[in-house]
Order: structure tokens, then sequence, then C-alpha cells
DNA sequence: TTTAGGATTCACAAATCGTGAACACTTTTG
DNA sequence: CAAAAGTGTTCACGATTTGTGAATCCTAAA
């Protein structure tokens, strides 16, 4: 990955944060499991794994440590922390209920995708979609609404950094491709995603936009058997751009 | 606070976690504003932000940081870190729904009650109640739920070390009430809470238990005038035991 | 009771961090 | 248009902090 280390970094930190990792991954480990992964000496770990559970980012369960309480309050706090999060995730709710399928919220950070909310609706399929979860923004309808609505320099910044990773068959690989599905996704106000992150799944996106800023993407997303034809077609990417109107405006008024 | 800082604390990794709590606190902060607060140099505060920004711990924002999707990303991992939370999160949803009122369910880890997930029925209420927010156990009754399952010693080393604040005039303050009380909730299965945590507000609470250990408790609360007399005394205590012995069955044989 | 696996403590050597001053970059202001 | 004021960033050095393995201490099994 190309040059954003600036300035010096804090050994001590980073060292912290890949255990917080490493833990995360792995669900629950010991210090003897840490140990083994990390590399240091067990003493090391010890320090590290005890100043982390007095603050509760760690807490201890039948002898593992897994991620801790602290996670979900600072997590919290990033989910509400802006006023157009609010505002937009009782409409995620809106879609998931209206459509019966799944909607999602997503935001860009860093070049990649998280999710801030999911809704189910009634006929939802069930997707690995948790909230906070990142996703790769080239191979999702939502995504791909975030990625037209940034300048371009800025998505050259962002395919340099992550690549353009193929995540079934029909995912967009190629650069220029995928400039020329973000010229057509401006034109007609909204995204499709056609089995190009899940195979089986297609959904549609659109933009969350205030003030020529995009804030993030919504999408609607469901089994290829449902969603197909005039649905696929029309009648979802109707419904999403009145929502997602309906949310700019409040969004540019409140 | 009574000892429970163990072996040595990293300094640096302490430094840090300070800087990300000051930042949750204030929202958006400079460099320079993070300094005025910690005391250390500028150029040590630039280390430590710039190390926790590459790792996504801290995004800036029109010149100010703020935290970082990590933490939505770890949190969402706690959330449904265990499969008693993902079975516990959507009957949360259906008390809600079924009751109209606000819904709650919350766990206890290091002597505090943690939101893992809330629901508003109809005409519930607002409240801040944001999914990883902390409470005072005591003042709750889904947190005294929690408590009058909880081993005796465990009570004492809890209260010893967050103490019992009064967040109200009616919040339980007195050691022997409260053992008294969490007498009474073991007796007939059952928490209230009258307008102990916030004034206006009264809760019912319950415990989730599964093969006798406490997983967390879950509450029904509502503004005062609408939760009274028969609702208040046994048709929401009564749903809310008919919903968790039905859990307890599910966390036993799933 | 013994044993084994892990957690915890310790003192020392080595690496890392904290620092202010200097520099760079923006935006505001005269 | 230049100066100023506010940032953010880099640097080398000295001081603190960390990493370490060996020793000790816990539990929980044998």
């Amino acid at each position: 990955m190309p040059g954003n280390e600036s300035g010096r970094s804090l050994k001590t930190l980073e060292n912290a944060l890949e255990i917080i990792d490493i833990i995360q991954e792995r669900d629950a480990l010991t210090i003897g499991e840490i140990t083994d992964e990390v590399g240091f000496a067990r003493s090391t770990v010890h320090g590290y794994v005890k100043t982390l559970e007095n603050e509760d980012y760690l807490t201890k369960q039948n002898g593992s440590y897994k991620l801790g309480m602290a996670f979900l309050d600072k997590g919290g706090d990033v989910r509400i922390r802006d006023q157009q999060f609010r505002t937009t995730i009782p409409k995620i709710e809106e879609i998931a209920e209206e459509t019966g399928e799944r909607a999602q919220f997503i935001v860009e950070e860093h070049g990649v995708g998280t999710y801030i909310h999911t809704a189910i609706g009634n006929n939802a399929v069930r997707a690995d979609s948790r909230i906070g979860k990142r996703i790769n923004l080239h191979a999702s309808s939502a995504g791909k609404s975030i990625l037209a609505h940034l300048p371009r320099s800025r998505v050259i910044e962002i395919i340099d950094q992550h690549g353009l990773p193929a995540l079934t068959e029909n995912t967009v690989t190629d650069r220029e491709a995928l400039f020329d599905e973000l010229q057509k996704i401006r034109d007609r106000g909204y995204a499709v995603s056609d089995e190009e992150s899940i195979g089986g799944l297609r959904a549609v996106g659109a933009p969350v936009l205030s003030n020529d800023t995009v804030i993030g993407g919504v999408s609607i997303s469901g089994p290829a058997h449902r969603i197909k034809g005039e649905r696929f077609r029309s009648e979802l990417p109707n419904f999403l751009l009145g929502v997602t109107n309906e949310l700019q405006l409040r969004l540019e008024y409140q």
C-alpha cells in the first residue's frame, strides 16, 4: 500500500492495536495464545493485555480474553456522532419494511465502506452484514453510488490503495470500466450490483447527498430470483430515489 | 477506587486511550485542542493521533479528529460475539413491538451495565440509550435483575468499586436496602425501577438466565403515566417473564 | 499431594518515547 | 499583497519506558 504513513508511529500503541486485531479475528484467546501469535515474550503480552483489560477494551471470560465493551461504547458514539447518520438510520428501517428486503446504509472512510445500519424486511435474506463491518466500495451498489460522487482524484487514490479485487465473477475489476459505470450512475442517479459482491444477490443503491457532498450510500438487496425484471430495473430504483431525495431535503434543511 | 490495577501498565497505551476518551467526550478536536487537554507537547500528541489515524481509530473531518470506524467495526463484533446475544437481540425487538414501549438488553462487564440492544415500540419515549452506553446497575430494573443473580461477593465488589450514586431521589443508595430488594427480585422473578434512574420513567426488568448463570437483563420502560396500576404490577411483568422464560429455554437448548 | 499449565512479578539492558525548536503549510488580516 | 497567526510536521537527543527471561505464584487436573 503506498505511503500514507506520515510521521513517527508509536510502536507500543501499534503493538496494542495488533493484539486487538488478533483477538478480534480469533474471537477469544489466552495470553499464551496471543504470545504465540505476536511473537513477544509472555510477560510483554501480559502487560498489554492487563492495561487493555483495566480500561475495558478486553475482558476475560473463562480464561480467554475477548474484546470488551469499551469498543461497543466508542462504536455506539461513532454511529450517532453525526446528525446526518441519525437522520438516515430510521429511513433504512422504513425501506426494509416497505420493500420486505434488506436495506443498508454505508459510509466511506479511509477508502473502505462501513455499515452504519442494516435492517431486514419480512422476506429478507440473512446476510453477513453486521453494523461496523467493512466492505469494498467497488463491489456494492451503495459503494459505487458513493464513488460516483467523490472527486475523480479521490477515487483514483482509493483504487490505488485498495485495488479492485474480484469478489465474484461479476465484480468490476477494470479501472476504465469502473469509471464508465460511475458516469452512468451519475446520469441515472442510482447504481446496481448484479451479484457483484455475493453470488445470487442483487442490489440497487443510491447516494445520500447533502449540499453536493456525499454522506454515504443506501442499498436495497435481495435474492436474484426476487430482484428481477421491472422490480430490478425500475420499481426498486424509483422507490429508492424517492427516499434518498426526501432524505436529502431533510438533511439540507435540518 | 480500590485496587484492581494488576501488574505494570503501559504508559504509552494508557496515554493513547486517554486521548481517545477525550475525543469521545468532546466529539471532535484538533491536535492543538487535544494538546491543551492532555498537557503533552504538540509533537507528542501528533504522534499518537497519526498512529491512531493510520489504523482508522481516528478520522479527520474538516480539520478535527473524531473517533473512527475501527471502533464501530470492533464494537459490532462485540455485540454479536456471543451466540447468546444473537439469540436475545431479536426478542428485544419483539418486546418493543408487542408492548409499544422501549425494550432494552444490557449485560454486566467490569461492574457496569452496557446496552447491547435497544428497540422502540410505537409509543415509546425517546431516551438516551444508544447501543454501547454504560449505566449503573443498581439504578435500573435490568441492572438490578442482573445483580440479583450474581454471587453476593461479586455484588459487594461491584458496590465497592462503583458505589451506589443517586441518579434521582428514588435511586436505592443504601447497601442493605439494595440487598433486601435483590432478595425480593429473586423471589418474584422480576425487578422494577420506579423513576430510579430518570425522573418520570418506570421500568420492569428480568434476568436472562442460562444454566444458572445470568447472561444479562431485559427491561421494558416507559413514562410513569402509562406504566402504572395493573400494567405496572402484573401485565408487563408477566409478559416479560414469559419472554425471558422462553429465551432461557432457547439458550439452554441451542 | 504432585504435577502441569498458565499467569504474574522482577531487575536490568535496550529500545522507544517526549521534548522544544525549527520548518512548512493555510488561512486570516492589515 | 505581505504579514501574521494559527495550524501541522519533522528532527535529534536525553530520559523514561518497555521487552525480556527467569523465578514465583496460582489454579486445576492427575
